[in-house]
DNA sequence: CGCAGAGTTGATACCAGTCAACAAAAGTGG
DNA sequence: CCACTTTTGTTGACTGGTATCAACTCTGCG
């Protein structure tokens, strides 16, 4: 009972909680706003009930209402072509803008599934821009954070354009650790919110294909794998082999010995 | 010698010729504003002399000093990763916006090439921006147009991820003509502005397997190829090939015989 | 006319997709 | 708490599509 009490306690403290508090400040839209903007900004923002796994924060052909950042957990974004494959557009970790996809027309062109357990703000967008178009420096980052987002399907397609299949698995790793670093978590050592058809769909590869090249990344030394436990134990090498072509006839050969 | 006068004195006018009177006006920026918010526009945007193919609007690293449209002619943009490929991050046909790429960290992380002779409208990012904030309708335009952009980045993901080269290479040719057909080009017989290779860095493919793909579209009675001249002959099947996997088992074999 | 760049076509090897069986983990209900 | 089911992940065998290397043809251009 007294456990109870506490709880709801610590929950409304959180509720309560504003961007000037939170953890994200230095990365979510906050980031080089002035305290004085940060208040108006902090008005129209939404804390919403944590969301479950499996929950979506908007559907193909839903209107744009607001924009979305999650405060921790994980979210995917997929597409539903018209054959019925799904493909999965992005992951979005704490911090990370989810929803522009509806910016063209004003409609979503995908949804967006919660991974894990997750807190979201949830910022309407009418408010946003007509705020924006008053605070010059919220202008600014909103469009640095749209930024961001083009530069995030940017690398997206910097990993789908490779045609070997190690290739793309070491940058998909390689791009999540530097997003786990810049979120203040180990890049290092970290639990995967994704299945492997998740990736697979991500990445353009078959789901075993993905299992294969785990494998093969732990078997080389570069990773360990405990089903979603992820140990990056070869920094250096992950680096290589998500810039460089794959290793040169003569050392594959060698190992085929 | 009077040709050379009349030449120039066309040229005068071409150049005085505003965002009002611009064929693209229902694609560009001005969609959507009012005709008095269009002058003020208008005032920002500088008209630059023809640019020749291979010339260069921005190289990476360049800080994001303006924005460009071209009126004609083609683009492409390129980015070169670190271990000295280079992908092809798309093609900008009139009336598309170039380079947003930089919107992230002001800096542009790949270079707009011209594919072909162009005319090409400057916008001085920093006075896009500022008069945006006092113009809401052409805030929301700005915002639009990103989202088309960003659209486009996604409609080349939705390329990448198929395994099938001759999905892509269909995908490819039917993306770009409805791009054609939305700038009042014809959308079924073209020249492509890009060279067979400019084409397989795009899609991920070796030239070889683009240059295929061609010849096996043409058999198969859906285009006909005469080096960059293309003109589709069979519109509805080629939509069911960009839309839909590959025919079934059956069908394939008994082509085969 | 000859040259260089662009595009096509052929032969071959290999990587990744597919089908299938299995193993491990995570729920589920008694 | 344990047996059961379901989901998720791994591994193997085989096939097919695509990259690669190479020769050749075509096109435009000085």
């Amino acid at each position: 009972m007294y456990q109870m009490t506490t709880s709801v306690t610590l929950d409304l403290v959180r509720l309560r909680q504003g961007c000037a508090h939170c953890s994200l400040q230095q990365l979510c839209l906050p980031a080089g706003i002035g305290a004085g903007d940060l208040a108006r900004l902090d008005e129209i923002v939404r804390r919403r009930r944590p969301v479950e796994r499996g929950d979506r924060l908007f559907r193909p052909g839903d209107p744009m209402s607001s924009v979305y950042v999650a405060r921790d957990g994980a979210f995917k974004t997929v597409s539903v072509s018209e054959d019925g494959e799904e493909q999965i557009l992005g992951f979005h970790l704490a911090g990370e803008l989810i929803g522009l996809d509806a910016l063209g027309d004003g409609f979503h062109r995908c949804e967006a599934i919660a991974l894990t357990t997750a807190n979201v703000c949830e910022v309407p967008f009418a408010d946003l821009t007509s705020v924006a178009a008053q605070l010059p420096s919220l202008q600014n980052q909103l469009l640095r954070v749209i930024g961001q987002s083009l530069n995030r399907d940017t690398d997206h397609r910097e990993i789908l354009v490779r045609r070997q299949a190690n290739e793309r698995i070491a940058l998909f790793l390689h791009g999540l650790s530097e997003r786990y670093r810049l979120i203040g978590s180990s890049a290092l050592s970290f639990k995967l919110p994704m299945s492997r058809e998740d990736i697979a769909r991500f990445l353009g590869l078959a789901l075993e294909t993905v299992s294969r090249g785990f494998t093969r990344l732990q078997e080389e030394g570069v990773i360990a794998v405990h089903g979603r436990q992820v140990e990056i134990t070869n920094e250096v090498e992950l680096d290589r082999m998500a810039h460089f072509a794959e290793v040169e006839p003569a050392t594959r050969q060698a190992r085929r010995i």
